[in-house]
DNA sequence: AGTCGATATGTATATCTTTGCATATAGAAA
DNA sequence: TTTCTATATGCAAAGATATACATATCGACT
């Protein structure tokens, strides 16, 4: 969301970012972790997963292991040795963090809209 | 806002944050930049800013220029030698964005608060 | 038993930010 | 004209993050 066309403001945006923290004022769950379980959930392994988001298996895997250990219960079962390598499929939990979290982001899309619309006409009213 | 006692949500938090960003996806001004203007605002300089937020200068200096680069807009005028070595004032550009974040803010506490309780809700349903 | 590919993890390298230190300058007031 | 202190800025040191590289393991299926 810009600011209206001719003012000042015009090239610039009001973002916002949701995620989980632990008391410890730690991220636990954001945007792109959210992504990544999403991803394995469609795909079935955090390799396609990481390969889907163009970065590293090291990486996404180091993601996840963070978030699990932040929050204490696993969110992907995962499977090692078969022909195919493994696999990995989302928990009960995962699949209801991330639906929850889908749902959440569409309600913040909602309610920033108006406000942000707000700010703007508040800084361009003079 | 925390989950609901007695859920394993109980000590994980969702948090959220708003900020200002350019076309280059440049974060502008976020909370600590408002900060700044705000307390530059209520002590007259910038030093007195930076102490209050026991920031260094240095520091405090470089946020400033920095929002008001990208901007392209001034957002403190600053004055510079006398005996009490100069003093820093917000411009009507200055003022009017904190006031505006402020609001901002105030309006984004209460509709995350509904969305949070929702989403602690669908979490722990199972 | 051998193969194959994903999971698993340590360590080193590079990069990006932050912080600290040092130093120059302005200019009103004494 | 000397003093005083906030503004102004470069640069080095330190920290924190991210990325890359290397290497091991597991186990269903041939």
């Amino acid at each position: 969301m810009a600011g209206p066309k001719g003012s000042k403001y015009y090239n610039i945006f009001l973002k916002f970012k949701v995620w989980l923290e632990n008391t410890d004022q730690e991220s636990i769950l954001g945007n792109g972790k959210f992504e990544l379980l999403d991803f394995i959930d469609q795909f079935g392994s955090l390799k396609a997963a990481a390969d889907k988001m163009e970065i590293s298996y090291r990486k996404a895997w180091g993601m996840l292991k963070d978030a699990e250990e932040k929050l204490g219960f696993p969110l992907v079962e995962k499977q090692r040795g078969g022909q195919h390598g493994g696999n990995s499929v989302l928990t009960d939990d995962g699949k209801i963090l991330i639906e929850a979290y889908k749902e959440l982001l569409v309600e913040f899309d909602e309610a920033i809209y108006q406000i942000t619309k707000k700010f703007f006409n508040r800084v361009n009213k003079k």
